[in-house]
DNA sequence: GATGTTTCGGACCGAGTGGTACAGAACCAG
DNA sequence: CTGGTTCTGTACCACTCGGTCCGAAACATC
């Protein structure tokens, strides 16, 4: 009943979540968000509420979308290291797929929002610990396999491993190219011995 | 001759400074830094030009005395790997002290400004090769001593230093007790063997 | 086709934005 | 004391901000 929606909820908030990915949450205007959504101002908060809640889901949306893609890449049949080594691959490579390098998302909102915004930090925070829980259950599985040394705490290897996987995504920032930095994967992986 | 100015330039600049590192540029307002230097908006203008001048300025005050403070504590007569470590701690110390943490200016700005403010984009290129230069000294020493292999490749370690110095301080925004980063630290140097 | 419900475009809001202009106060050299 | 120079507080600017509101349009149901 009623008068049907003229737009897709969810595509709209994929692009709403480009734009706060692209620009970050202070310097992304509702004006961005409607030139990118194509929604009118009422539709906009009608359906996503406030800028900030509309932020929180786009943020909860990349979780569930590009992060859930890393996470499974990082959960194949492949051998941990190689597993692990596509998921920081993956990462640059993402990173620098665009012109401007917009980096990675939640990497981004940690640095911007995560000390005077709770909600985000929350979700940021959830995003690292998926990470880590994937990369600790990659090194039981190498652990396992005999490819890394079963004394190692998996634990703190899978924090380590987040650390530096966000470390590549900011450097890379200010590197375009990307030169350099497979070798810094390699190092990183180095410590896994 | 003329009335002499009744504050301290660079006193001034500092406080510009310690606000742009916990807002960021965007979500930081005029006000907010003529509130943090107790100058008066002509003043302000006057000394420093635009809020994006005063900006850059605070970026190069960062790198002279913040950066500058760091990459003297690397350069010391301790042993490379001490040396390293103790720039680490130094570091996700630094961030957690205030209340909320507000990591380290640079990193900050490459996450926020580098990819649509060149000139940010810039200086925050030189703070990252900076601490290079000073890591790969480091390792260099270190290998002269025998402390780390010969074999390995300085430059790319000093690389890899620096992710992960930045990767540290972006986790460490999410967990302030700071948890655990200690461990990290101590994985990170293991790559160096 | 009438009715009820929902969406939508655009006008409107007060507050705050970065930035300018200017008058007068404060100082120094003569 | 005077004249020239510099600094500073304030009023002001056009504009944008995030957000609200309402009348009209568009549909489903009966």
């Amino acid at each position: 009943m009623g008068r049907p929606k003229t737009f897709d909820e969810t595509a709209a908030l994929d692009d709403a979540m480009q734009v706060f990915w692209a620009k970050g949450y202070a310097a992304t205007s509702l004006t961005d968000l409607l030139a990118a959504t194509g929604l009118s101002k009422s539709s906009l908060y009608e359906t996503f509420g406030s800028k900030h809640d509309l932020f929180l889901k786009a943020l909860e949306r990349y979780r569930d979308v590009v992060v859930a893609r890393s996470i499974a890449a990082l959960e194949s049949e492949a051998p941990a290291r190689e597993a692990i080594r596509g998921a920081f691959l993956q990462a640059i490579e993402g990173c620098a797929e665009a012109a401007e390098p917009r980096g990675c998302f939640s990497n981004n909102c940690a640095v911007e929002q995560a000390a005077r915004d709770p909600a985000a930090c929350r979700r940021v925070m959830e995003v690292f610990g998926r990470f880590e829980a994937a990369f600790e259950a990659a090194i039981r599985r190498g652990q396992a396999a005999g490819e890394i040394p079963a004394e190692r705490d998996p634990e703190g290897l899978a924090r380590y491993l987040n650390s530096a996987l966000n470390g590549l995504i900011v450097v890379s920032k200010t590197r375009p190219g990307r030169e350099g930095l497979t070798d810094v994967v390699e190092i990183t992986l180095k410590a896994l011995d």
